[in-house]
DNA sequence: CTTATTTCGGATCATTTTGTCCTATATTTG
DNA sequence: CAAATATAGGACAAAATGATCCGAAATAAG
């Protein structure tokens, strides 16, 4: 469904939330740590994400990642995907045809297109703020 | 959402049911090249259908893939998707944890195996012979 | 100002996926 | 039986994705 970079961003942008709200920065190295995720790659992806102002960095020491709560709410879990995947995932046909529309459309367009559709407005109705609070009790993990 | 592979698989088993309903058997050509696919790789998705019994294969003269009416209503696009690309889409955590369960859920668990039921449900209803019928009247198509 | 820390970014490597090529094997037809 | 046709399957090449390494740039603190 998704590619592993856009997991290990999807784990980190959660993590770093969760922390910012702590008041908490964190480091490359925590997060690589605490998510399960090799560390460079990790790295890169969250190049990525904060050259797109999705989420905080800072260099020197005591520097690092965060995301605070405000923004949080604001960060829909579809920019992050849409971020790092792209957005085939929204716009892309189920069996693969460059040009697939209602004029055009495979025999599966319709069926398709509905559960795609699904798939749009939980991702632009989740916000990382939220999900960030489901591991405060332990009611969720990020690891194993 | 799917590979690439299992896009070639999708349509070329709904091309091949198309025409077993007009009592045509489809060469690899003629089917790579009405479904727009690399011929030797879809060569290769086809025989894997064929070991699994999904469609029907017969060497020489003649000879091609087939996938009857009565055949072709019992195959659901879940049996090839799972043939072609696991289970992963059906089982995997949206955020690529290892071991997502209730007992230990990401924080995306819930939301995440809603839309995939969906997903799993459309796959599982619908069956090829319907799709192959989509294409009878130019309603839809598998190229371009 | 120097040093230590931390992200940035380029280069490179490894793995997986996608795609090609060629030979073997089966089958129909003459 | 011989020849032609088609899938089966192994070996290999190319491209995309995943992952590592290392030096540069920025910044905080002594």
């Amino acid at each position: 469904m998704f590619s592993k970079a856009c997991h290990y961003a999807i784990r980190a942008v959660i993590l770093i939330a969760k922390e910012s709200r702590e008041g908490n920065r964190m480091s490359l190295v925590e997060i690589a740590d605490r998510t399960g995720s090799p560390q460079a790659f990790t790295a890169k992806v969250l190049q990525q994400l904060a050259r797109l102002r999705i989420l905080e960095s800072s260099k020197g020491p005591g520097g690092g990642f965060d995301l605070p709560p405000e923004k949080a709410k604001k960060v829909k879990l579809s920019m992050v995907v849409k971020a790092i995947d792209g957005d085939a995932v929204y716009l892309g046909c189920g069996m693969g045809l460059p040009q697939c529309n209602p004029k055009q459309p495979c025999p599966l367009h319709d069926d398709f297109q509905k559960v795609r559709n699904e798939l749009r407005l939980m991702l632009e109705g989740t916000d990382i703020l939220t999900l960030s609070q489901a591991l405060d009790d332990g009611r969720a993990v990020l690891k194993r």
